[in-house]
Parts: C-alpha cells; structure tokens; sequence
DNA sequence: TATTATACCAGACAAATGTCTGGTATAATG
DNA sequence: CATTATACCAGACATTTGTCTGGTATAATA
C-alpha cells in the first residue's frame, strides 16, 4: 500500500528531522506531518519509530519534541560551544558576562564535556603577549581555574582588569609575564591577583565575522 | 518580596536556557522549574518572560519548549570539518592529502556552506612568519582559491613546498613575504608557483590532542 | 492467489506543557 | 509610612503534542 517507494519517505523524514535537530530546534510530530502534507499524525509516528529502530533517531518517550541525533553523528558529540566575552570583570570568582560577542565551537575530543562549562573566550587588547604569538583582537579560549603552573599562560585578574599573560613564580610570588620588549612584569599584590584560568587555544580570524 | 537578590535567579536562569539551547535540547518550563527547585511553574514563567523582554531569548508563544536564543547566539547548522594536513603537496591543482592530521570544526557562520569543500588546514612548520603571529606547529585554515590580494597571508607552493606566506605584487612579480626578520621574501619564477588559498584563520592548541 | 509488509488515513484519548488568575512576602523608594 | 517593584507560590485551565485503536490501498512474495 506504498504510495512511495519503500524508505525513500524515511529518508526525507530523516533529513528533516536531522536538519532541524542540528539547528537546535526538535520539531514535533505534527509539524513534521505539516511540512510532508500527511494527513494523519500517525504515519509520521510510524516513520519516527522505524528510524529509531534503525539506531537513526534517539527517542524520549511521550516527551514533546523529544527526538535526538544519534552521538555518533557529530563524532564524538556536539561541538562545545564557547562563550566569547569582550570584557570580563569578577564577583568573587565567577565570571560576569559584560559583552558577549558570540560563540566559537572546540573540537569535544580536545576537552572533555563535563569540562565544558569552565571554558570561556576572551578577545584580547593590547599588544604584550605578541612574542607569544598573540595579537590584539585574537581570541583565547581558557578553561577556568584558579591557580596554574609556572610557564602556562593564563586569563588573570589584577585589580579590575582582565589580562593575558604568561604565569611565572619568582621567591614564591606570582608573576605575569608579557612577551614583548616594550612591556614589564606584573608582580601584583596577592590580594588584588585572581586566575581565572589557563589559555589552551589561540584563534585569530583573518576573515568573516569574528574578525 | 525577593527571597534572591534582584536578577541573580534571572542570571543563572539565562545560563541554564542558554546551555540547553547551544545543546539542542530546549526544555519546557517546568523543567527548569525542576531543575531551580520552584514550587510554582509561574515563578520560571515571569522569569523567562523577562528575559524575552530584554532581548535575551526570543519566544514562540504556546509552543512546547519554545524558547530560543536570538540569531547571533545561534548555529546555521553543523559546524564544518576541515581536514588539517601535515604536509601539502599538489597535483596540478589539487591537494594531495599526504598526512592527515585529523579534523576541526570551522563555524558555519564564518563561511557559507557551500565554501565548505574549499577549506583546508595545514600545520605549520618554522619560523618565517612569527611575525604575523604564526608559530611552528599552528595551524592555519585557509580556503583554496588560486590567487590573492596584496596583504592576504597565504597558502603557496613553490616548487615542490607548500609555504604561508603574505602575498605582495611588486613590478609585476608576485612576492612571497616572511614576517621575520631573519628570513627573506621569496620572488618565485611564475611556473613554479601556485597560490594553493588564503589563510582565513590561524589556531593554536596549548594543550590536548593538537598541540 | 493468499500472505505479508509497507505506506498511509481517521479519529480519539491522555499526557505534557504553556498560560492565566489571584494571591503572599520582602525590599527598595519617595 | 504608603507605594511600588520584585520574587515567589497555589491551583486551575487550555492548548499542544505524543500515542493509541482500528482501519484502507498497494506492492512484493511465497
């Protein structure tokens, strides 16, 4: 009683449903019925559950809109997305939020998920760590920590101000080294000192919207 | 009557919305009631009400988890995966895939989709453009295209070596330049060159799989 | 040809979910 | 002190949405 050819409905169904499920919006039932013209719910449903026997399609019962990809699909999962932020400043030691550009997405196999939540980017100004190879208006991306090792570069905090620098020890005080002639240590005051973390990646767009 | 200070709640709310939204799995409001430990699914209501009113969400009333991040927060689709390559050697035109490093995930946002196929990576080996901020073992992402502009950095073969480079033109003559001082530019017979794109990204891993 | 499977439809029920009305308590403000 | 705003609660209602029961038609298959 096929009006199609055998699984060649599935498929469409299944690129629809991929392609909303990766633009972050699950559809329902009913809209996939919509967007195909059926003319009964169920032949929708038939399809979704023949999709997820097939392993295509993750399903949470009787949840509205609860269909999933598969993890494989994208690897070893969805990318993580990374917050960027044009400016930080800290209560305590979480991080506000005062310009969030955007976001830039890190390969899941460099970090594991649960660390997702600790990585933060940060556009960088100035000019001190270009021996380090970072300009102004590159971004680092850190994962959030409060202390580093001596040699890291790292995301720190001196009085209000949000910096970049490379973390050095010196008779037991913290200090923050830029990479450029021009520029001199910071030995600040503990007190005034918070690391927020520790710079694992560099980008620099040299085209498109982030540049 | 604020048993929480005025828009703490609020705050933590947005990043809960925001985490579940960049994950693709928006959820209802009474399961951010649950996960707050609300005892009134209204409370969650006005909370996410507010947060459309100030442009942090954006809201399709009456839907089933219908709240979304506004466009510049939010992915076109899957990010791209561009093959980095140890090494580049070519074939008339096209690449030779001669080590494949493995893949990163470019932001569709930043390259239209169909560009897609044109983006490679390519680790980078010495020191001639430190100062341009590209170290040893950087990777750049370039997208092929057989000529530049004056000012790109660029992806070029001469002879039988793959380089990054920034272009420049002088009497006529294509010049590939280093950015250090101890290298010089290079002025390649036309029949040995071939621009193989443009560098449109540079990143750098400090720490995990790629560095 | 009878059987089986697939692709689809009709209609209804029930759970999940969004939204509304009407409250209370605390804090800041004039 | 009265006023206003915020943060929250209780309970109900209405819509959306998933799922179920019971069908029909076509095609492949034994």
């Amino acid at each position: 009683m096929g009006r199609t050819p055998p699984g060649q409905t599935r498929e469409k169904i299944f690129r629809f449903m991929e392609k909303r499920l990766l633009s972050g919006r699950p559809p329902t039932v009913r809209e996939v019925q919509e967007a195909f013209g059926f003319k009964a719910v169920q032949t929708v449903a038939e399809h979704l559950k023949a999709l997820v026997a097939e392993g295509r399609l993750l399903h949470e019962k009787a949840k509205a809109r609860g269909f999933r990809l598969p993890d494989r699909f994208s690897l070893s999962g969805p990318p993580i997305l990374v917050p960027v932020l044009g400016r930080v400043q800290a209560g305590a030691l979480d991080l506000a939020v005062e310009e969030l550009e955007g976001y830039i997405p890190i390969q899941s196999r460099h970090v594991s998920q649960n660390a997702a939540d600790e990585l933060f980017g940060l556009r960088v100004r100035g000019e001190s760590m270009q021996g380090a190879g970072i300009l102004p208006g590159d971004i680092v991306v850190a994962r959030r920590q409060p202390s580093a090792d001596p040699g890291d570069i790292v995301v720190a905090l001196v009085g209000d101000e949000a910096t970049v620098k490379r973390f050095k020890l010196r008779r037991g005080r913290v200090e923050l080294h830029p990479e450029n002639a021009a520029f001199r240590p910071i030995v600040p005051d503990p007190h005034d000192l918070s690391i927020l973390g520790k710079v694992i990646e560099v980008r620099r767009f040299l085209e498109g919207l982030f540049s």
